[in-house]
RNA sequence: GGUCGCAUAGCUCAGCUGGAUAGAGCAACUGCCUUCUAAGCAGUAGGUCUCAGGUUCGAAUCCUGAUGUGAUCACCA
């Protein structure tokens, strides 16, 4: 659309003698109800032109169909120039721009970005809250890739600290030696087992205590599990070897459980972080900020950074007893991150109830004079609520991510065996095409939403496999390769004269957009604008295909061409599905 | 209470840096499979864009305030 920008630009400056840069020329789509494919607003500049905005869109309009050849004609309605262009125009921009290999994938800017997400705890097995980040994190970065940036993805690991602890306590405990491979537990499952058993235990332990007259508070503090678990825990950061044993061994089932859920979700990751190693980090950045005298000690030698002028608090970076607290080691690792990586951009994938923490974190680091702060950015995304309200695993309200994808694809068996769609599949495409669609419905359902948007999600009602869904693109794209196989076509150059149809130019225009939708959700972190623009383009090509003919068409370059716009549909289906990790079947 | 989000059809969501009569899906109702896959298409019905002010030729969109709702304000992570 640049040419029509500059011929608006000259048009203006022709007709009206006022000089006005290409970018000030704002152009939209034209509105289904009117003729046109696009459109120029003429209001901001009639106090420029001195005329009425008819008589102003008019002029331009008529500039525009004598001096480019693409501008077929134009209608004027109000202050509104909706410009007609020719259908030479829309083969063009199908054979130069869309038919390419590259199309869809913008030039490489030499930028690095690191995407931090999924970030664990390793007492306990996914969430649904989990999978919505893992799968936003996962599509960013995809997203980031396909707009020309160097991405990192990074997964730093909660694997230490009082919580595991607890696991492994009670895993001693209460565990007579209870392995993954002795009761065929998912390793992350087992674990969370013994967490949730360390919980029971100490609530009985604190009701004894209380019967026993003391107080709620006093109960919690000296309840002689948590006070193990304490011990454990001093053990453990001593390097004790029977407790780093009993760890390793633990986090080990931990992350093969973890393997296979990520496995399943079709999330990776190129660097790893353990908090083991990295929760003594920070103590040089406390160091440093104590001689730039951004931070200050108090009396009792705690480290503080005073952070009132900028609307927030006084946040304690370091202990009295000179141990780290959560933020010290985020701004340790943040460090270790940049020295490694030298990226311009650091993406945390982070829930919004750290948004407060988060906007300390890059102020202080933006404080410390850290050149690359600025290249912070914390993708906050909403809580996966359920009708019921939050998500609690001491309450067994959560729903796990291993059951949640077991259900999905289970239920598109279902649907899939109800409509009769795979009599003639073989038994493993069969279950790859479950695999598919069950977890296509799911991704799409997580995605379609804007990260910061809260999201319902009700186990009762299973998700939609029509309209607005996963699987209704996964069909589309089914669909087509239905034809193109029955056509037996294979990619051609287009001898096309013929009149193109609405339908058609409809088609092309959308397909023409993919590349700014693409910019625009790199730009934003927001995969929803992906999974929104497939949406659209499944939509808009099922009505072509139900109002045109393809296969039976008589003229041979019409059929061509049809065929032609059939596939590089479903490639850019696929392609930008392929971003939100979902994979689209050949047939279904 | 302070701070930060969110509020659009019965439900779930779109609505690009302000532009034409606010759009989809689900649910409801009507049509369309001897024709390329009906997980589809076409149509009917459903809205004071939470409310009140302001900026503007023009506001769902920007600003202020109110209401509702959620998060957060730990020497937890």
């Amino acid at each position: 659309m640049n040419f029509l920008q500059q011929a608006i630009s000259k048009a203006l400056l022709q007709l009206f003698d006022y000089e006005f840069t290409d970018n000030q020329v704002v152009l939209e789509q034209t509105k289904k109800e009117f003729e046109g494919h696009v459109t120029f607003v003429v209001f901001p500049f009639v106090r420029f032109t001195k005329k009425s905005p008819e008589q102003t869109a008019t002029s331009i309009g008529e500039f525009l169909k004598e001096t480019c050849e693409e501008v077929n004609d134009f209608n004027v309605i109000k202050g509104f120039l909706n410009i007609v262009l020719s259908d030479v125009y829309w083969l063009g921009v199908f054979e130069n721009e869309i038919v390419k290999p590259n199309f869809g994938y913008l030039p490489a800017n030499r930028e690095k970005v690191m995407v931090e997400y999924s970030s664990p705890n390793t007492n306990k097995p996914l969430h649904l809250g989990h999978v919505r980040n893992n799968l936003l994190g996962y599509a960013v970065s995809e997203i980031l890739k396909a707009a020309g940036f160097e991405v990192i993805k990074a997964n730093l690991v909660n694997d230490r600290g009082i919580h595991i602890c607890k696991s492994m306590l009670a895993w001693q405990k209460f565990g007579n030696g209870e392995t993954p491979g002795s009761s065929g537990l998912k390793g992350d499952h087992l674990v969370g087992k013994y967490y949730v058993i360390f919980d029971q235990h100490y609530k009985q332990e604190i009701e004894v205590l209380k019967a026993a007259g003391k107080t709620e508070e006093e109960a919690k503090k000296q309840a002689p599990l948590i006070l193990q678990a304490q011990e454990m825990l001093q053990k453990w950061e001593s390097g004790n070897e029977q407790v780093m044993a009993l760890w390793k061994n633990m986090n080990q089932w931990v992350y093969a459980g973890f393997d296979v859920t990520y496995r399943a979700l079709g999330v990776n990751f190129d660097k790893t972080y353990y908090e083991s190693n990295t929760y003594l980090l920070g103590k040089d950045i406390v160091a440093e900020g104590l001689e730039k005298g951004v931070f200050f000690k108090k009396d009792d030698g705690s480290v503080w950074i005073d952070l009132t002028a900028d609307g927030l608090d006084e946040k304690l970076v370091q202990r009295a007893d000179g141990t780290s607290v959560y933020i010290t080691q985020d701004l340790g690792t943040a460090q270790l991150k940049y020295d490694e990586f030298k990226m311009q951009e650091s993406i945390y994938v982070v829930g919004n109830e750290q948004d407060y923490h988060f906007k300390v974190l890059f102020l202080i680091l933006e404080k410390l004079g850290k050149p690359w702060a600025k290249g912070m950015y914390h993708l906050s995304y909403g809580m996966v609520d359920l009708p019921t309200g939050k998500m609690k695993s001491r309450e067994g309200t959560v729903v796990d991510a291993d059951d949640l994808i077991q259900e999905m694809k289970q239920t598109a068996k279902e649907k899939t065996e109800a409509l009769g769609k795979v009599d003639n599949f073989e038994e493993a495409e069969k279950e790859r095409l479950f695999e598919m669609i069950g977890l296509g419905a799911l991704k799409y359902f997580l995605l379609k939403v804007e990260p910061k948007k809260r999201l319902l999600f009700n186990p009762l009602e299973s998700i939609d496999f029509q309209g607005n869904t996963g699987p209704f693109i996964q069909y589309t794209h089914a669909r087509i390769k239905s034809v193109l196989a029955k056509a037996d076509y294979s990619e051609s150059t287009l001898d096309y004269d013929q009149n193109l149809n609405g339908t058609e130019v409809e088609l092309l225009q959308l397909l023409s957009k993919y590349p700014e939708v693409l910019k625009i959700s790199a730009k934003d972190h927001n995969p929803a604008d992906i999974a929104n623009y497939a949406y659209d383009l499944s939509k808009t090509y099922n009505k072509f295909y139900q109002t045109e003919s393809i296969l039976k068409v008589e003229d041979r370059s019409v059929k061509t061409f049809r065929l032609k716009l059939s596939k590089h549909t479903a490639l850019t289906l696929k392609k930008s599905m392929g971003l939100l990790g979902i994979e689209m079947p050949e047939r279904m």
